[in-house]
DNA sequence: ATGAAAGCGCTAACAA
DNA sequence: TTGTTAGCGCTTTCAT
């Protein structure tokens, strides 16, 4: 009760600055030594039912918290996950999302650190380094991959969505060609021959969509209808991607986006432009990104795995935490073609 | 030169686990005292040049970097902001990207915590406090006054976007009313009277922009034509409303959203519907997100002045950390109209 | 079940 | 300019 400072002239609110209590003073509050109030608090064995009690209660009138970094530099292991992300990605909170919960199962503290135009991906590497991580979990990583190789031999590293062949980088990401074939098989089963394909440039994935695009193109016999137009994975390039095919009068009967931004942005603007979808053009898009299921937009397309995505990226982490000396791992994991409203037969001519 | 370990078994790109170097390590190499190499690292004045130079090779050739948890427990002041975000929201990436270089020039880290579905941002907040943060930057936090009024007792907190009345909770924030009324003003220039405002219940800032849409009406003698419609901050809400409006075709001559997300799930039903922005009807969203200048959306709306929203929770933080006995500051930031494609005279009756 | 004591890697005040 | 020496708050043997 009350703060143990004065409280000097009252009208703001209150003065802070209370020292922050340490484990010392829970202890001395209950009259027992540190270690034990250590052993409560790390949920280790040795210590009875009643004193855990009393050192739990206590702890909760002083307002005590643990303190992270004595923690921390008390420990052999850390027990933190660092995990990098691009801060206005959609996908990549969604997995950040799912990583949290199955970090926590596991016992692990997660650190983010953001990769941003203001802040190069080496800067948020070296922060998460700095804080000890134990392993790092990289998604959708633009880092070059010399540095990641110097990197690996501090911690593991686990890359979400993108391969480091040959730099000990461990790998969790979608079968690409698969998801793609899957749209492809889709869209000639609807009864598509022209079908279109936009480009993701380096993006995390498109080299093997595009790969995947050309591969299941020639499976249907459809290597010369092959068209692949360039973009990136931003609302912007789609948009670009379909005034283009507008202004040439080039308009395929289907479109395959390098993602979900991409074909938003193509949606976007073919639907101000009076061109229906899927009456006009159908439309496919990737990664299944929240806004992909609205109800006005219900696009239809390749959803990765998330959760899976998540617990295998923590579990490849700890897994070579465990055995450093392995191979580095690639997780594959299988897409799922998800039809929604975007796709539809083409349009019979006249 | 190479890894002082053993090398097992050749084959795996490489073993980790080379045992971290320490200041004392690249001390020992250098033939100096650790106190000497700490002086360099914090850039301390009383090192010679020259010894800056081999302390830093030293340190380079080790491979070493400063440990954050021991640094942080050394320190009296741990010199970091905890930020926390809602990792969904581009908004508050936006926030965050222009944080990092505001906090980095007055010597601070940014420690991120994500409040997510998965996550709550009490237990986001309590992360940050148990890391030692100097202060707590929350961005749109929803979090309940109560918890905040304990948190403030320990740090000092700013809240982004959203006000905690007698709390102790520092604001930053926008002047919501004077936003919407630029945005009435602008949409009644050009003729309109039909103005429908669909609401952001209980996302940041929504309480002021509604009651500022009333109150601008009023002052355009509109009091009676005001219309606003439930949603929040989604584009979910803003297809709803669409839907809405085009089932009961009382579709209004101008429509102004709760935030750009809900004006571009609005734009989206629409269009898809063969209603056209802004022959049809005219639009104006708020916070002018990146997606709001995308050449194909090009979204008339009200910009928050993200820099220095930035620069201000930052600032406002180490204001309080400097004269904890101060009152809670209230920083008001004057939005801008940014008048793009989605807004026009209605059209003529007939 | 409980306590004593030695660090973890660094900072900072003080001496030299 | 450089080195010595206490801690920072916790974990972790090892005794008791």
């Amino acid at each position: 009760m009350g703060t143990p400072e004065s409280d000097p002239a009252g009208g703001t609110p209150r003065t802070r600055r209370a020292k922050r209590p340490t484990m010392e003073d829970v202890a001395a509050r209950v009259g027992v030594s540190r270690a034990l109030v250590s052993v409560v608090f790390r949920d280790a064995p040795g210590a009875s039912r009643e004193t855990r009690e009393k050192v739990l209660r206590a702890a909760d009138e002083l307002g005590y918290r643990p303190d992270s970094a004595a923690r921390v530099l008390a420990r052999s292991r850390s027990r933190i996950l660092g995990v990098m992300l691009t801060v206005r990605n959609p996908f990549h909170a969604d997995l950040v999302e799912a990583i949290y919960p199955e970090a926590e199962q596991v016992g692990y503290d997660i650190l983010l650190s953001a990769h941003a135009p203001t802040r190069h991906s080496h800067k948020a590497i070296e922060a998460l380094l700095g804080h000890r991580c134990e392993a790092l979990i990289l998604i959708g990583p633009e880092t070059d991959p010399a540095f990641l190789t110097e990197v690996v031999r501090q911690v593991p590293v686990v890359s979400v969505g993108r391969r480091f062949p040959d730099t000990g980088v461990e790998t969790v990401h979608t079968a690409e060609a698969k998801g793609v074939r899957q749209a492809v098989d889709h869209l000639v089963a609807l009864g598509h021959r022209d079908i279109v394909h936009i480009d993701g440039s380096r993006g995390a994935g498109s080299a093997e969509r595009r790969r995947g695009y050309r591969k299941a193109m020639r499976g249907h016999g459809l290597a010369e209808a092959a068209r692949v137009l360039p973009g990136d994975h931003t609302e912007e390039s789609g948009a670009a991607a379909a005034r283009r095919l507008l202004d040439e009068g080039t308009m395929p009967t289907a479109v395959l986006a390098g993602n979900d931004r991409c074909a938003i942005g193509f949606l976007d603007a073919v639907s101000r432009a009076g061109v229906h979808v899927p009456g006009d053009v159908s439309l496919v898009g990737y990664d299944d990104i929240p806004i992909a299921r609205l109800s006005h937009i219900e696009l239809t397309t390749v959803r990765q795995n998330v959760p899976r995505m998540a617990a295998l990226s923590v579990r490849t982490a700890l897994n070579r935490l465990e055995d450093p000396g392995r191979a580095p791992q690639e997780a594959v994991l299988t897409p799922e073609l998800i039809v929604r409203g975007t796709t539809a037969p083409p349009r019979t001519r006249d």
